[in-house]
DNA sequence: CTGAAAGCGCTTACAG
DNA sequence: CTGAAAGCGCTTACAG
């Protein structure tokens, strides 16, 4: 491969103006400028990133990381719609995406992920926190590596979806619905901040909707289809008066249609169904799922965005994406008979 | 952060031992190796890979790409299971994933993609080759780096999965609770070698049962689950008598069960229904599908394994990943009376 | 407006 | 068994 010198020399100029034409550095002349960039061409000359990160300490490497927590992590849809984002916002910038999934637990952090960190190689982490006890971060901020989180970890640049207002449209267009008998179908609330805003929007809208906050049913799964399921066995055994269903992620909504409509419930017709997330399947599931959109690719997108500010040495603002509505057919008004 | 150079000066040795030590050349005393490794301690010297790559021409960065063709690519439950098959090998033997998803088309290769390609940056390439009339891997041959794929672009080096073996355990299935009248819902079989095998597999078994294959109801979707949903409206209707749909891909598998239920078909008591891919959807659907498993994260761990070897100067021989046929509740033997 | 030269932090023949 | 020295291919003050 040609290299530097190669092209100075077939333009008959030193390194250094080849490679500060390279760099757009002003004060050449036009003709120079021409026979480097014609030299360049004539040449097939790319740059060695490794011989320029060296020079220039930098690699133009983002480091995107979440905590290899548990087996499904790469066919969680959020998590790759949020890869998505970042993928499409790094590349248009001109800057390579290393990908990285430490195996973190409690006490001890990944030797693999530390040396990875240490090593200087990226420019930036982006992380995405999917796992409230457990951050990638640490050792990225004792290395003074610039990093954006995606979620709820204590560091200075975050973005994060806005769980409160999602947790309120939900349950908002539920109640404008009709409906006064609502079920929640939640994970434990302390598993994870955002579970907890969710609720906090889920519960605002139902107070001022005159609900007694206190006396709304509730079961827990545990995020799974499976789960669901089994919450809706129960919510509507224990309170067969309900007639609304508000789930926390699109999974457990999906398991608590399929439990209802074998316990003879017709969705939306006899109960509303809602969930949280959007994944893929909502759209086309039957009946579709009404849900929250979190925008997961604009999430990746935005702190994508932010980290490449960080490194121009920008201190950007903390920002939260709103959440959208998705009204699709799994709800409906409640039967006038009821 | 502390250098070679530092390292060496406190362990009273120079920077060529420090640097042999630290890759194992073998001829150093107990005692230099224990000098040096103490000091490579208390310092917390971690190599700049970035001067490493220069100097020895070897990045330890793996890319892995995948033509960005269509926009739910990063959603595609497949892909993501390859990677991280991928993804576990690959960081298991000390190297670092890049991911790159070049915007491909017949024409043109992305400008960005390219450069990437040339610049050094990565020993070696894994490509995941969803899409059949284009390849990322052409500027990769030309510039000489090891490439493994995962498909059926023509190369040296590649893993498939046994679509054609697959096809057959699929219908064999189907035959062999008793169903004699089967219809298949497919996509255009010149739209994907893939899916070429896989029709091959299943005309081979239903020709073994004696059926006569032209005869065999088919009708073609897109892939999608709203497509799968069309192409049993319109068998079902054209063919009631049929007992069971053989699914190419399970997404429409799911389509197809929602539409016969509408269509006020019960699966399996009525209909049988088996797909294909075990989407992770598969598993908790309503009634849990009958798929073929086509062993995604395997394919991305032995391509992994195949490239690394490559890497190391071997000529390993191409292999097939066999496909294995998950049981569940969307098939059954026809009722006795039809 | 352009160039000579040092330097980024490693690895690797080559000597001894 | 260990070291001196060149070199990987760039960038960047510093001069002029």
């Amino acid at each position: 491969m040609p290299t530097l010198e190669d092209v100075a020399r077939r333009a008959g100029v030193s390194t250094a103006t080849v490679s500060k034409v390279l760099s757009n550095t002003p004060y050449f002349t036009a003709e120079t400028r021409e026979k480097v960039l014609r030299a360049v061409k004539e040449l097939g000359y790319v740059p060695n990133l490794a011989a320029r990160a060296l020079a220039a300490g930098k690699t133009h490497i983002i480091a995107v990381v979440f905590p290899y927590v548990y087996d499904a992590i790469f066919t969680d849809p959020l998590i790759m719609l949020i890869l998505q984002g970042i993928e499409a916002e790094c590349t248009q910038q001109g800057y390579n995406l290393l990908l990285s999934t430490p195996r973190l637990s409690d006490e001890a952090v990944d030797p693999i992920y530390l040396q990875l960190v240490q090593s200087g190689y990226m420019d930036g982490i982006i992380a995405i926190d999917n796992h409230p006890r457990v951050s990638a971060l640490e050792p990225v901020h004792q290395r003074g590596i610039p990093a954006v989180a995606i979620g709820y970890h204590p560091t200075r640049y975050y973005v994060r979806s806005a769980d409160q207002q999602g947790g309120y449209q939900l349950m908002r267009h539920v109640l404008d619905l009709g409906h006064r008998h609502i079920g929640i179908i939640s994970v434990p609330e302390t598993m994870h901040p955002s579970i907890h805003y969710r609720l906090v929007g889920v519960r605002q809208a139902a107070a001022e909707a005159g609900l007694d906050v206190q006396a709304i049913p509730e079961w827990d799964g545990d995020f799974s289809t499976p789960s669901g399921a089994a919450a809706a066995a129960h919510l509507l055994t224990e309170h067969p008066d309900l007639t609304a269903l508000v789930c926390l992620n699109d999974r457990m909504a999906l398991g608590a249609i399929q439990q209802a409509r074998e316990m003879g419930w017709r969705v939306p017709d006899d109960l509303t169904v809602v969930g949280y997330d959007d994944i893929p399947y909502a759209a086309v599931f039957s009946p579709p799922l009404t849900t929250i959109s979190q925008q997961a690719p604009e999430l990746g997108r935005v702190a994508a965005q932010m980290l490449l500010e960080v490194l121009r040495g920008g201190h950007p603002e903390p920002i939260e994406v709103p959440t959208h509505l998705v009204i699709r057919q799994s709800s409906a008004s409640p039967r006038s008979e009821s």
